[in-house]
Parts: structure tokens; sequence; C-alpha cells
DNA sequence: CGCTTAATTGAGAGCCTTCAATCATCGTGG
DNA sequence: CCACGATGATTGAAGGCTCTCAATTAAGCG
């Protein structure tokens, strides 16, 4: 996709503006559009923050802790916004799932034009909130939930943003392997694939194939997802 | 301090803005001054997302887990903006670690009045990213760091935050206890203490009493947190 | 159909937790 | 000012959950 019809798609789609209104507010000059390739990460300036706007594909936001090992802090899917940050204690990279499209802005260009748009503003003040919030069950997750409670959390909130329903169940096309699951779950491939394990002879899930996933009952799973109720 | 001078406070501090420029924007008609004393928690509507700026002392938000453990995800400081989730998979709560005034705003109103004042907008573009990025790094610690690396790294980002600098090291009065430390951490009090107890034996640390930490070499700390460059 | 890569399964080790006891700190009252 | 008690912190021993290492099985692609 060229950087006209990019950005047309993501004024429309990201803020519901119409192209032509934000043609003058600079945006446009500052968007880098980009392709990645399936299994690539991205390469995008580490020395500042930047804003990601996903056109098609999938990606994961991960940390880089060690030669072989990664965190990962977030998946993405069409039209989410991400926010990247610069090399800090860490050091993130946005890698593609699926061949992914993306537009690439410098953060603070971004929120200088943002600040001044009130369709942009407001669509921020939706998007960084959620990923904070988000971010922060992960946390959640991550600190005191243990390997069954993680992947069945892990499942159900997949099924919330790619699932598609069927019946009282639902059926999610997994784009992650086990190492990314493993990644994102703070565990390794082989705990990962036993607890699936357990969720299959538990007849909570079924597996088809290494990425569809069946969920036949989602609140049987949720319960296992141990959401402690105050 | 009465609500007139808590909103002065917090619009000169947060948003370098004139009070009243402010007057008529309506966001001091939805600002709820709050004081919560020293161990509790704020008594906040949880069926919304909220907004609170602590003016003084210092605060904890943290998720309830079960009965007697909970995951903190941030602590905060005077001057804080802190974005506060509505009940979801996790039910959180803000309690204060000191004697805390704050105030409070309905997260949709307050973004509302945000999204058209460009001050406003641009230093929550600031705030909320960098919240996400602290966020962030802490679901890295959570998932894929030991306990030595998890407290080395918390004693550096306190030494940052509220730390006093003393030659090449630095001073820390920490304001929470070991439980919220542990907490913080993803792990247990007592785990905590053995890992202080073992930066104490390397010299890496002292402590004086119950909550002031000394740092005589900060970048001997910040290496044992493990902190991987790529 | 065979090969390469990914996923599953098993056994043993390690790190953190749990349970329990002791010690220190700090506020209170004599 | 010091003794005292309550709470918080430290230390120790044993157990559990996840990781590591290793082998096997399955999936997907040419």
């Amino acid at each position: 996709m060229g950087i006209h019809a990019s950005f047309e798609h993501f004024t429309r789609a990201a803020f519901g503006a119409d192209p032509c209104a934000m043609r003058n507010s600079g945006l446009e000059a500052i968007a880098a559009p980009m392709a990645i390739e399936r299994g690539r990460a991205a390469m995008i300036e580490r020395s500042r923050d930047q804003i990601v706007y996903l056109l098609s594909g999938a990606t994961k936001l991960a940390a880089a802790v060690s030669d072989d090992r990664e965190q990962i802090v977030a998946f993405h899917f069409p039209g989410d916004i991400i926010s990247i940050p610069a090399d800090g204690v860490h050091s993130y990279l946005l890698a593609a799932l699926a061949n992914t499209e993306i537009l690439v802005f410098p953060a603070r260009e971004f929120f200088d034009i943002a600040a001044g748009d009130e369709a942009m503003a407001r669509r921020l003040f939706d998007v960084l909130p959620s990923a904070l919030h988000r971010c922060r069950d992960k946390a959640v997750a991550l600190g005191r939930q243990n390997a069954a409670e993680r992947l069945a959390g892990f499942l159900i909130a997949m099924a919330e943003r790619i699932g598609r329903l069927e019946g009282s169940g639902c059926i999610i096309e997994l784009p992650m392997s086990r190492r990314d699951i493993s990644d994102s779950l703070g565990l390794t491939i082989e705990t990962v694939s036993r607890q699936l394990s357990h969720l299959r002879e538990a007849g909570l899930v079924e597996t088809q194939g290494r990425s569809q996933v069946a969920i036949p009952n989602l609140e049987m799973l949720t319960r296992c997802a141990g959401h402690y109720a105050a």
C-alpha cells in the first residue's frame, strides 16, 4: 500500500476523520509506511519513542532480556495504535507474526500534532489508557498467577480480541507460536505445552493443528483464569 | 486543602496553566478532592475509569488477587497523574502509603475536556506513555527476572524517583513496607528480606531502621538489575 | 513422501514459597 | 528515659511449581 492510501486508511479508521481535513496537519509528512515480513523485526529508530499504526497483519512488542529469551509485553492486530518506548532499562522491538503493514511516526511530533487536534486527542485518550490497563492486567498475571491461570487468561483475552463466536464457545486462529505464547506469559514453551494438554484433558479446549484452538465453553475457561472478585 | 487551593495547585503544577484560564473549562466542577489516611484505600467509584492527581503523600495502585495477596502495579508520588481502571478482569484500588491528598476526576469527562485543551493534552501525552512504559518494564521484570534482579531494579528505580544523591551513591527513605515491596515485585516478604540481606552482605546497600536504604554505589547495584543490552 | 521445524512428554534440578521461630523496630506508657 | 508490647522484619528448613535437559511425536512444506 502506498503512503497516500495507507495514510488515508489510517486517518479514517483511527480517527474517523476525513483525510482531507488532516492534509494540513503535517501528520502525513512524518508518517513512514513500512512492510514487515512474517518473523522479522521492524527497523525502527530506537533512540526516541515511536508511535505505530497497524494497518494489516499482527505484531508483538517484546523486550530482549537475554540472547535467547524475550518478554512480550503486547500483541497487536489491525487498527491498533502502538506506543514503542525508546531504549531504556530494556530494549524493545516490534516483530511481525504475519506479513504486516505499519505506519511509523516519531512520538514527539505525533503528539504535538495530536494535542492540537481534538479528534486525534480524543482517540488517543481512549487508546493509551486501554494499553496501560491491559499492561497492568498482564503485570498482575505475571506477578501473581500460576501457569494454568496465565494460559487460561491468555486464551480468554485472545478469544475476545480475535476469536469468532461459535454457539456458546469460540474458535481462535492463533497467529503466534508456542514460543511467543510462553514469552508473553513469562513461562517456557514446555510449561505452556503441558498446561495446554491439561486444558485439553479437562475438555476445556480442543486444538486443531498448531494454531487453531476451540473453546467449547468460554465461561468455564474464564473460571480457570483465577480472576478474583472482591 | 480546600477545593479551590487544590485545584489551583493542580492546574499550575500539572499543566503549567494559569488557573484563571482553566476556570471555564468545567474541569473544576468534576474535581473531587480527597484526603486519605496512611494505610487506607481511596474510596473511589470503580464502575468507571478515574483520573487521580496526587497533591501530597504517596500511594500504591494494586490489584486484589486473593484475600491476603495483592499485586502492586505502580507507586506514586506528588505531582503524579494516575489512571485507575474500572473493575475488569481485576479489581484495582489506590491506597495511601502516607497521609495523602488527591484530586479525583471521572476519566471520561476529564479526557473530554483535555482533548480540547492543548496544554492538558500535551501533558497527558507525556504522562500516559510514561506510565505505560514503566508498566511494561515492570512486566518484563515480573516475567523474566529473578528475585535478586527485581529487588535491585526496584531500588534503582526508587533511587531515581525519591532518592537524594550522596556522593556517588544515594539515600532512599522508603515509604512502603516490605510487604508492599514484595507485592510490587511478585515475591514474598521473606524472599525480599533474604535478597536484601544478600545485597547487604555484598556491601551493595546499607540499611538504617526499617525504611532507610543507602546505596553507596549506584552503578554497581545497577549491574545487578540484569538489564540486558542488545 | 520425506525432511525440517515445532510441539509434546518425561525426569531431575533449582528457585521461590510456605510454614515456623526468632529478632528488631518503634510507638506507648510508666 | 527506659521498659514493654505489638507489629514488622529476618532467618531457617522443607516442599512445590516451573525450568532445564533430553527424547519423542506431530505438523507443515517442498
